[in-house]
DNA sequence: GACGCTGTTGGTAGCGCTGTCAATTGGCCA
DNA sequence: TGGCCAATTGACAGCGCTACCAACAGCGTC
């Protein structure tokens, strides 16, 4: 006897079935699909089921059925207060159906994806969930070979590898750039940190209305590839100024660095909205509630999330939605940061 | 033949030892335990493994070695920024070991909890991280129960379940409050939100140190259920000063709670610290940037995460650290918004 | 009464891997 | 040369579950 004798360890389906007086196979079709049971052996397993307390063993029935009931995630940055949010409607969608969330981290490497995008492969998940849409020529071979639905999210874009939730970031970041134009500001500065595909897009917008409202300076623009972080944000604010003193206007890639601006402008007592107009990305909760309020573009972090999550299990179980790419859309929340000069 | 036919697929060990000229069991071996094999073997499979694509199957390998290389995390919420630095240092530590992070949302429930500690008993994780100290009876025997090393983070208390990094949240709001004391305040307000456990506890310090000196009055504390946000910081600092009018300090048990003081203060033109003091809680970056730059109790959120992996992954490993319990300790962060009044 | 249908149940044979133990090899000592 | 030990390798069975098919009951139809 090469292993050690039965019956130690956890409740086994097979006596479960043995107490509800059924085979293992009528037990097993009991967790999976009740209703092809009969109403009196349904009663039995699950009342023997309760009274053994038993629960299934998932890689034994993975390995049986080829399949698992894991969605994978795929998200750059645990650091992002972005991707909290968008982790928080991936786990509030999951809650309550049968798939489990299987979340890695890809440090923002488009290598690394395709290294734990080749692990997920190896475990054959019910769905996947992967950033932005920048990914390896490997990554999406991979993806288009693997049998379970993707959503892209974050953002949208041409050929999508499957479904994709998520919005344009050059359309919002256009958006924040002409309402400032619309103020009549003209050195309008540009603030970006960690420049990852989607922060490049914002670029782009800000790049497109400002050279063709003719106020294109590369003067105005300042970007980093460090992380980004609150006390960032008044620091590139400072470089910033240094570059072009006659700033009387900033878009900034994210809240944090906004609010880095805003904090650096009160110790240099650079009045706003009067001298400098602030507009910032994301629309945290403090944006609202700084001195002055903070205008930004609100983009709907959660429900990306949540819709992703609900898009995917609704394809794994064979209802594909009809629209496979979602647009979230944004909104400009324009507030005192950028009010007109004389309101 | 019940199954369809083989060697449709991922590649399995049985193709990979083939390709070797090995038997299966030795290629296993390979992926286990390379030191085992002489170096020819070693370096058929290696080269055999690479050439086919190999990646395990997991499952498999968790059904047939009734263990698998998991970590379960139980974190009561995704919306908290603590809990992001927590699992960030989590998920750092985990890299590059063999172990995956399996993470699930307790809610702030310890019925939640108690339930998904049920579900991975029955994964036979190889290590389990909870978060807090307060568990349900059950929870503690089901814990017990398991064969796994289980890690307590967040804070320390007396009988770990196993294992416990974190810190004494009732002395680290202690020393908060007396540094409030030591600057001549008298009528310090609490502020609190959600007032889990461990914010309990940070009120906790709160009321020992202000009954000791004499300066307790319930009239100065101010606690919700609701979960923090900036912008309840000021709706709450409002509902304070209502009860209390005469307020010279206040501690708030979070950070964001004192950035939206701050702001309310700038409202209502209160001078910080001349008519108020603040410190804060957990010393997130923006406290270091703000105007005026608000003082707070660093801990050690990303370190709590990183060791605690560290010590579940030495212990699954056998070499039980000899301290169980790592006190991590706080600093308390002293800057202008809580400096002596006249400097 | 034979026939086909649907709805329910069970038998068999694995899914891909590893624990256990036995077998083989080589090296070293007496 | 024989014997012993450690290092290396392999055979076998089975981890707990489910896919696939077969079987069977109950029913209505002709």
């Amino acid at each position: 006897m090469p292993r050690k004798s039965k019956s130690i360890g956890p409740i086994r389906l097979t006596e479960v079935a043995k107490l509800a007086g059924v085979s293992p196979i009528t037990a097993s079709r009991f967790f999976r699909n009740p209703e092809a049971l009969s109403l009196s052996k349904r009663e039995r397993v699950e009342s023997a089921a309760k009274e053994l307390g038993y629960v299934p063993n998932l890689h034994a029935r993975a390995l049986a059925s080829q399949r698992t009931e894991v969605i994978g995630v795929l998200i750059p940055s645990l650091t992002n207060n972005v991707f909290n949010d968008v982790l928080r409607g991936i786990y509030d969608a999951s809650e309550g159906s049968r798939y489990t969330i299987q979340f890695v981290n890809t440090r923002y490497s488009i290598f690394q994806e395709e290294k734990l995008l080749r692990l997920f492969q190896a475990q054959k998940p019910a769905g996947l969930i992967v950033t932005g849409i920048n990914q390896t020529e490997d990554s999406r071979n991979l993806m288009k070979g693997m049998a379970c639905p993707i959503v892209q999210i974050m953002e949208i874009g041409p050929e999508p590898v499957d479904m994709m939730v998520g919005f344009s970031h050059y359309d919002a970041s256009s958006a924040a750039v002409t309402h400032l134009i619309s103020l009549g500001r003209k050195r309008i500065g540009f603030l970006g940190a960690r420049m990852d595909p989607r922060v490049q897009r914002r670029l782009e917008g800000y790049l497109k209305v400002m050279k063709d409202a003719g106020l294109f300076d590369p003067a105005l623009i300042l970007t980093t590839p460090t992380p980004t972080a609150v006390s960032l944000g008044g620091t590139l604010f400072g470089d910033l100024l240094g570059q072009a003193p006659d700033l009387d206007a900033v878009f900034c890639v994210n809240d944090d660095l906004a609010l880095g601006v805003l904090f650096e402008c009160q110790r240099r007592a650079i009045a706003i909205p009067e001298k400098l107009a602030i507009v910032g990305f994301n629309d945290l909760d403090f944006m609202a509630t700084a001195v002055p309020t903070l205008s930004s573009v609100r983009t709907n972090r959660y429900e990306m999330g949540r819709e992703s999550v609900t898009m995917l299990i609704e394809a794994i179980e064979g209802r594909r939605p009809e629209k496979c790419v979602v647009d979230l859309g944004f909104e400009l929340m324009i507030r005192q940061s950028s009010a007109p000069r004389r309101a």
